[in-house]
RNA sequence: GGGAGAGUGUCCCGAGCGGCAAAGGGGGCGGACUGUAAAUCCGCUGGCUAUGCCUUCGUAGGUUCGAGUCCUACCUCUCCCA
C-alpha cells in the first residue's frame, strides 16, 4: 500500500476504497495542500438508494471527514431520457414528478452521512438537470462535441464490447459518455470540482471528462475509482429474496438491515468493516483477527456499526438487542418487526396461511403451504405441520403477541388490536 | 424501401416433434450439517375456496377436439442489402 501525503487518499487507501487513480502524485499533492472538491454521480431511477450505493457514499463521507468538499450529483437530467441499455422495461421514461420525488427520497439518505451547507467543506447536492435541460443542441455540438473523437470513443470497452457482440448501441447511449464528461466540466466551472470518483466501471467515462476539461478549459482534473464490491462467493451485494436492501427504513426496517450485515460471509468481514463502518483501523484489525466462532463478534459489530450509520445509533442498538434475545436466548423479543391485526379476526380463528401472508412472510397461500411442507413454519416457536392450522386467542402470549417464524431467521410478531 | 432472424415461467439466462403449468441453469427461499458463516447434500421456486378450477411463452386475430409450437396482421429488437 503506497504512502500518501494527504489524509484523504491515505484514508481511502487504508480502507480499501481505491482501485485506480489517474495521476496519484499530483492529486495527492493537491489534496495535501488544501480542501479540494470532488463529486460522484448517482442516478435517481428509484426512490431510495440501496446497499450498492453505499460504497460511493462512504467515499464522500471520508472526503468530508478529511477536510474536503464532496458533491453528490443527482442524474436528474440523464434520468429523464431513460437508461437505454436494458431490454424493454428499463426503457420506461420517468416523469419529472417521479424524478423529483425520487430526488427528495435520496436526499434524506445523504443527510445522514454528509453535512450540507455553504462552508468550505460543506457538502453540496447538485442536479445535472440544471444544465442539461437547457442545453442547446447546436451550441453543445460546437462547444463540446468537437472535442470528442469518434475514433477514440469507439475504442472504449463499453462501446467496443457492444459492437463486437453485435448488440445495438443507440445514439443516445453513445452520447451518455459525452454528457457525463460534460457534467464534470460543468461542476468544475461552477464549483471548482477537480475530482470525480466512481466504481471501476466508470473509469472510461471519468477519463473522458478529464480530457474534455483539459481541452475546453485547460483544467487539470482527476479520476479515482473504487473496486467493484462483490461477496467472497462472487454475488453482487445488496440482493435478497425481498429485493434490494434499501437504505430507507420504511422499505427495509433497521432490524432487517442489521440482519443483512450480520449474515456477512466470514471472508468479507474485515473488508466490509473497513468499507462500511467508520471504526478506527486498529479496532478493525483486532476484530478481523478473530477466527472460527469468534468471528461472529466481529459480524455483530459490523452489523451494529453499519446500521448506526444509516438508521442512527439507537435503532442499531435496538436491532442488535432484538437479535441477541431472539437468537441467543430464544426469547420472543417484543421489538421484532410486527404487524397489527384486528383482535376479532384472531378471536374468530385465523388460518396460518392467511396469517403468514398478512405478516408479509410469504407472498401467497401456496408459498406458506410449501414452507409448511418444508418444515419451515412455526407459531410461537412450535412447528406447524398442517396448512389447516388456525391461530386463535389461545395463541396470544402474555405479552399480547403471536410470533410467526419462517425458517430460523425470519420472525414477525402479530399484534392483535 | 427489400431480405433474414429474434421476443418463453413478471429476478435473470435459456430448451421446447400440435397434448404444456412448459426441460435445464443461475439467483433466491427452506431443510440437514454448523457459528444466524462458507462449502456440501436435499427440497421448493404460477394463483385459488384444490382429487378440480383459473392465468401464463411480444400484441391481436385465425386454423384445430386441442396452439408456446401452424397461419395472418401488428409492435419491439438484431443482422444483411438499398
Amino acid at each position: 500500500m503506497s504512502a500518501y501525503k494527504s489524509d484523504f487518499l491515505q484514508t481511502l487507501a487504508n480502507r480499501g476504497f481505491i482501485q485506480q487513480i489517474s495521476e496519484p502524485e499530483a492529486l495527492d499533492a493537491l489534496a495535501a495542500k488544501g480542501p479540494i472538491t470532488a463529486y460522484i454521480g448517482f442516478d435517481c431511477t428509484a426512490a431510495s438508494l440501496h446497499v450498492g450505493s453505499l460504497l460511493p457514499i462512504m467515499m464522500l463521507y471520508w472526503m468530508q471527514q478529511t477536510g474536503h468538499r464532496p458533491i453528490a450529483l443527482m442524474g436528474g437530467g440523464t434520468t429523464r431520457v431513460g437508461d437505454p441499455s436494458g431490454k424493454d422495461e428499463s426503457r420506461r421514461i420517468l416523469t419529472d414528478e417521479t424524478i423529483a420525488a425520487n430526488l427528495a427520497g435520496i436526499r434524506t439518505v445523504f443527510t445522514k452521512f454528509l453535512k450540507f451547507g455553504d462552508g468550505p467543506t460543506d457538502a453540496l447536492m447538485a442536479n445535472n438537470a440544471d444544465w442539461l435541460n437547457t442545453l442547446n443542441y447546436i451550441d453543445f455540438l460546437r462547444d463540446v462535441g468537437r472535442h470528442f473523437s469518434v475514433n477514440r470513443m469507439l475504442s472504449f470497452d463499453s462501446v467496443k464490447l457492444r459492437l463486437e457482440r453485435q448488440q445495438e448501441l443507440s445514439f443516445l447511449e453513445f452520447n451518455y459518455m459525452i454528457l457525463q464528461a460534460y457534467d464534470f466540466v460543468e461542476l468544475h466551472k461552477r464549483n471548482g470540482c477537480v475530482l470525480q470518483m466512481g466504481g471501476s466501471d466508470q473509469w472510461g467515462n471519468i477519463v473522458n471528462g478529464i480530457d474534455l476539461g483539459r481541452r475546453m478549459m485547460n483544467a487539470q482534473l482527476f479520476a479515482l475509482t473504487s473496486p467493484l464490491i462483490t461477496t467472497s462467493s462472487g454475488a453482487k451485494m445488496g440482493k435478497t429474496a425481498a429485493g434490494a436492501v434499501w437504505l430507507d427504513a420504511t422499505l427495509v426496517s433497521p432490524y432487517e438491515y442489521w440482519q443483512y450485515w450480520r449474515n456477512t460471509e466470514d471472508g468479507d468481514v474485515a473488508r466490509f468493516l473497513k468499507l462500511f463502518t467508520v471504526l478506527p483501523l486498529g479496532e478493525i484489525e483486532r476484530l478481523a483477527a478473530l477466527k472460527g466462532q469468534d468471528i461472529n463478534e466481529a459480524k455483530k459489530v459490523l452489523a451494529t456499526e453499519a446500521t448506526a450509520l444509516v438508521h442512527g445509533r439507537a435503532a442499531a442498538d435496538n436491532a442488535a438487542e432484538t437479535a441477541r434475545r431472539t437468537f441467543e436466548q430464544g426469547e420472543t423479543s417484543l421489538t421484532l418487526p410486527s404487524v397489527d391485526v384486528p383482535r376479532k379476526d384472531v378471536a374468530a380463528g385465523l388460518g396460518v396461511l392467511n396469517a403468514f401472508v398478512t405478516a408479509g412472510l410469504a407472498a401467497s397461500n401456496g408459498e406458506v403451504r410449501r414452507a409448511i411442507a418444508n418444515n419451515a413454519v412455526a407459531v410461537n416457536d412450535a412447528r406447524i405441520t398442517s396448512d389447516k392450522h388456525t391461530i386463535g386467542e389461545a395463541d396470544i402470549t402474555p405479552d399480547g403477541v403471536i410470533k410467526l417464524s419462517l425458517g430460523k431467521k425470519q420472525h414477525v410478531l402479530l399484534r392483535p388490536r
